[in-house]
RNA sequence: GGCGCAUUAGUCUAGUUGGCCUAGGACGCCGCCCUCUCAAGGCGGAGAUCGCGGGUUCGAAUCCCGCAUGCGCUACCA
């Protein structure tokens, strides 16, 4: 039986990791019951929402392969999924509300409204809504609407009873009904507000399971009551933990980027997000991390997710990540990375000779690279003149280093086969030769060709620059170090 | 102030109905090995009186109560 599952973000922003969490845990929930994913923008504030972020919400759910069956770009019967575009639908429900006796109208402003709760709060007292317009006799109140005078729509929140939440991750969760203020349905403007548009969507759009942040938990007993007043079953719902710094503080600009762009453009795969967002608070059991979208898919179930704060630990998911980069082969990687150089000048968008080079140097960065842009520094030396770095000079000075870099030319340049294992064994003999630790000889020719004294396997580099540009670069080097001996 | 949720090592977590937990796995950390740098890899290690205090029980991380701490909500935001 399929399930039919919703992402509602507002766009007030782009994505971050939570909302993609949250996104993640519906759309596995959809793709294992063969069910459908819908997303569906909550836009009631339209002081806050733009366009812009609904575009870039929508980019990062696709860069994280999330895939939506009905929403924005996709289609569906329940057009436009934005809630500017289904007014009508939530003016009906609350019209029904009001006839029924279930909703009212309050004439109270927004301004007294505030300053009422402020004096409240400062008093220490409940900040609730008195619940003062309640009381006005329905004639009344359709004089003063007569009037022309602003109103909102409030819900008549029952004053006995309890109402129960029942939720798949936290069991049943009761609230007195008494606690619960007479919210507002629709503000002064005709606009619904998000428990009305909520509850009238969901309903609408046939959603079965509301699986969302736990900052949702204490509006679900008010979005029970609106269910019950339009008579129609409520769906399942499941609160998610939010996500916590390592701190225990709320996810935020402090631990670190918390946007998914950002974590895309830093050269993280979306195989490892999706990996890394789906154990944010979930397991498959006591030992399994690494795994593929398919075996998400086929195992991925509310009850084994956790209802304690998740940590963003951002050291495994480096790790994590560096796990994923180890899996591609060659030419996987070597697309990967592509745009990085690209986005750095190193390489042309158009380059097949460059695209041969990289695929040639992915076996050399596969180990030693945990996001695809650490490639950039390590590969630079094959697509551009090199500058020795600042602090790796002292390789090419001294007359030890030089004598091994003029022997090194000397032997190259006579080698037959410039391929890495004769690099390797001709450079081997030449350091047993000289007497020299191995260590202490490949280091200047290392610097030498590709500028630094940290990069991927020396013979296998040479090899991929090839013999001329070797022996260029350690010539050159030679040259240097003879201006900086003199100077 | 009120209501709600949570509480296993630095971190992610396993522990679904109490005994198989002398609390398992992973990240990180430390040491050794490998080694042309950096990684990767192999081997080993430290690290948790299961927030605190009561109780139920032959037996509790697991059930109950209280407390503490953290967080969320308490908007004509979502």
């Amino acid at each position: 039986m399929g399930l039919r599952l919703r992402f509602a973000p507002s766009p007030t922003g782009y994505l971050h990791v939570g909302g993609a969490r949250t996104a993640l845990y519906n759309w596995l929930l959809a793709r294992r019951s063969g069910g459908s994913f819908i997303l569906r923008i909550e836009d009631t504030d339209l002081s806050r929402s733009t366009e812009e972020a609904i575009e870039a919400i929508m980019a990062d759910l696709r860069w994280l392969g999330l895939e939506w069956d009905e929403g924005p770009g996709a289609g569906g019967e329940h057009w436009p999924y934005r809630q500017t575009g289904r007014y009508a639908l939530y003016q009906d429900a609350a019209r029904r509300l009001l006839r029924q006796g279930d909703a009212y109208r309050c004439f109270c402003s927004p301004e007294e409204l505030r300053e009422r709760r402020e004096k409240a709060l400062r008093e220490g007292g409940n900040p609730m809504y008195d619940r003062r317009c309640r009381a006005i006799p329905e004639e009344e109140a359709r004089r003063m609407e007569g009037e022309g005078r602003p109103y909102a729509l409030r819900f008549r929140v029952p004053e006995e009873g309890e109402t129960m939440v029942r939720d798949l991750i936290r069991g049943e969760v009761v609230f007195r009904n008494r606690e619960i203020e007479d919210f507002v349905l629709l503000r002064n403007d005709g606009t619904p507000t998000y428990n009305l548009a909520v509850v009238v969507d969901d309903i609408d759009m046939r959603i079965t399971h509301v699986v969302r942040g736990d900052d949702h938990l204490p509006n679900t007993p008010k979005q029970l009551l609106i269910y019950r007043a339009l008579s129609k079953e409520p769906p399942a719902f499941a609160h998610l933990p939010m996500i916590v710094g390592t701190d225990g503080k709320p996810l935020s600009k402090r631990h670190g980027d918390v946007a998914v762009g950002y974590y895309r453009e830093a050269g993280f795969l979306p195989e490892a997000m999706v990996n890394f967002l789906a154990l944010l608070g979930w397991s498959l059991d006591d030992s399994t991390t690494i795994m593929d979208r398919g075996t998400l898919v086929a195992n991925f179930s509310l009850d084994r997710v956790s209802s304690k704060p998740a940590v963003w630990d951002t050291d495994k998911l480096y790790w994590m990540n560096a796990q994923y980069i180890m899996a591609l082969d060659d030419r996987e990687l070597a697309e990967a990375v592509k745009p990085f150089l690209v986005r750095e000048g190193l390489m042309a968008d158009d380059d097949p000779r460059g695209m041969e080079k990289l695929r040639l140097a992915a076996p050399l960065i596969r180990e030693r690279i945990k996001v695809l842009a650490d490639a950039v520094p390590l590969l630079a030396f094959l697509f551009r003149e090199v500058e020795t770095e600042e602090d790796s000079r002292d390789f090419l000075e001294g007359e030890e280093n030089r004598a091994v870099l003029r022997e090194a030319g000397k032997r190259l340049l006579e080698l037959e086969n410039f391929h890495s294992k004769n690099i390797e064994s001709t450079l081997r003999a030449m350091v047993e030769e000289m007497g020299l630790k191995p260590r202490r000889a490949f280091q200047p020719i290392r610097v030498a060709v590709t500028g630094s004294k940290v990069s991927p396997p020396l013979f296998e580099s040479m090899e991929l620059l090839g013999r001329e540009k070797c022996l260029q670069r350690i010539a050159r080097a030679l040259e240097a170090g003879r201006d900086a001996a003199v100077s």
